[in-house]
DNA sequence: ATGGTTGATCGTCAA
C-alpha cells in the first residue's frame, strides 16, 4: 500500500494536479490539507471516475481537509471537540479527519499556524496539539499514521536558516514540545529516516523565489503508531511537484507550496 | 522591519 499527505493550497485550483499526482505515484490514500472549498464544492467527478471514494471536512476558508481512498474509508471520524473560545468549533473540527483506509487508520490533520507568538492563534494551536495527543493515545496500538501540515519545524535542520527564525512559531520550544509529545508516546517520523537535512524540506514559502533558492521548511510529517511504522519500506518527497517551472513546461499553473510526501507500507 | 506570491472572493485576510 502507498500513502501520501499534501497540503494542495486549494483542491479546486490543484484538481488536475491532483489527479496527475494519483495516477503519477499509484497512491492509495491522499490525505490533503487546506482543500479551501465546502464539502459540495469538491471537484469529485474525475476522482471518483477514477476509483477514489473522499471524505472531507467542509469549510470555505482555508483549512478544510480531506482523505482521498481507493482502498475504502470506514469509521469517519471528524476533529476532536470544541476549542473554548475560540470561535466556531468548525474552526477547530474542519482541520482533522480520520478513517479507516485498507486496515490503516489515517488522520489528516491541518495543525493550526499559529502566526504570531503573541496571537491568541498561538496558544490555540499548542491547545490542539495536546487535544489531539490524547486523542493519538487511544489510537497508539492500532496501525495509526497521523499524516499531514503539522506547522512545526522539529529540528534546526528543518529550516533554511534557523537565525531568521528567532522569535517565529514553528520553531519555539513549546510547539517542539508538543510535536516531540507524540515520539515519547511511541509514534514516530517514518520519513525522516529516508531524508537528510534540506532534501526533507516540504514547504517553500511562494515569497522570494524560496523554492529556487531551496529556501524551505520540512513541516508535513507521516507520524506512525509502531504497528504502522513497522510496516514502512520506504519514502520520499515529490519535489517536483513544488517545481513552478516544471509546472509550466507541462501546462500546469501555479504549483501549492508544499510538495507531497508519500509513504510506501509492506502488505 | 519590510516585502514578496497565491487563493477565496471581490476588499481583505490568511498563509
Amino acid at each position: 500500500m502507498r500513502i501520501a499527505t499534501w497540503n494542495v493550497n486549494s483542491i479546486r485550483s490543484r484538481i488536475d494536479r491532483v489527479e496527475a499526482f494519483l495516477q503519477r505515484h499509484d497512491i492509495d490514500v491522499l490525505a490533503v490539507q487546506e482543500t479551501k472549498a465546502k464539502v459540495d464544492q469538491l471537484p469529485l467527478m474525475g476522482l471518483e471516475s477514477m476509483g477514489y471514494e473522499v471524505a472531507a471536512t467542509g469549510f470555505s476558508q482555508w483549512n478544510g481537509v480531506a482523505l482521498i481512498s481507493r482502498v475504502g474509508i470506514e469509521d469517519v471520524q471528524v476533529g476532536f471537540s470544541e476549542m473554548p473560545g475560540f470561535g466556531d468549533p468548525l474552526v477547530s473540527e474542519a482541520r482533522a479527519i480520520g478513517a479507516v483506509c485498507g486496515g490503516v487508520r489515517i488522520w489528516s490533520l491541518y495543525v493550526p499556524n499559529g502566526r504570531k507568538v503573541d496571537d491568541p492563534h498561538y496558544a490555540y494551536k499548542l491547545d490542539w496539539l495536546g487535544r489531539l495527543r490524547t486523542a493519538a493515545q487511544q489510537w497508539r496500538d492500532e496501525p495509526t499514521a497521523l499524516v499531514g501540515d503539522w506547522n512545526i519545524a522539529p529540528l534546526d535542520e528543518d529550516v533554511f536558516d534557523i537565525a531568521q527564525f528567532k522569535n517565529s512559531t514553528h520553531v519555539t520550544v513549546p510547539e517542539r514540545a508538543a510535536f516531540n509529545a507524540f515520539l515519547e508516546d511511541g509514534y514516530a517520523d517514518v520519513v525522516r529516516p529516508h531524508i537528510s537535512g534540506d532534501a526533507g524540506y516540504t514547504y517553500w514559502d511562494y515569497y522570494r523565489q524560496r523554492f529556487e533558492r531551496n529556501r524551505g521548511m520540512r513541516i508535513d510529517f507521516v507520524i506512525g503508531s509502531p504497528a504502522f511504522s513497522d510496516r514502512v519500506t520506504g519514502a520520499f518527497i515529490d519535489r517536483d511537484e513544488r517545481d513552478p517551472a516544471l509546472g509550466k513546461a507541462n501546462g500546469l499553473g501555479s504549483p501549492s507550496d508544499h510538495a507531497p510526501v508519500i509513504v510506501n507500507l509492506s502488505d
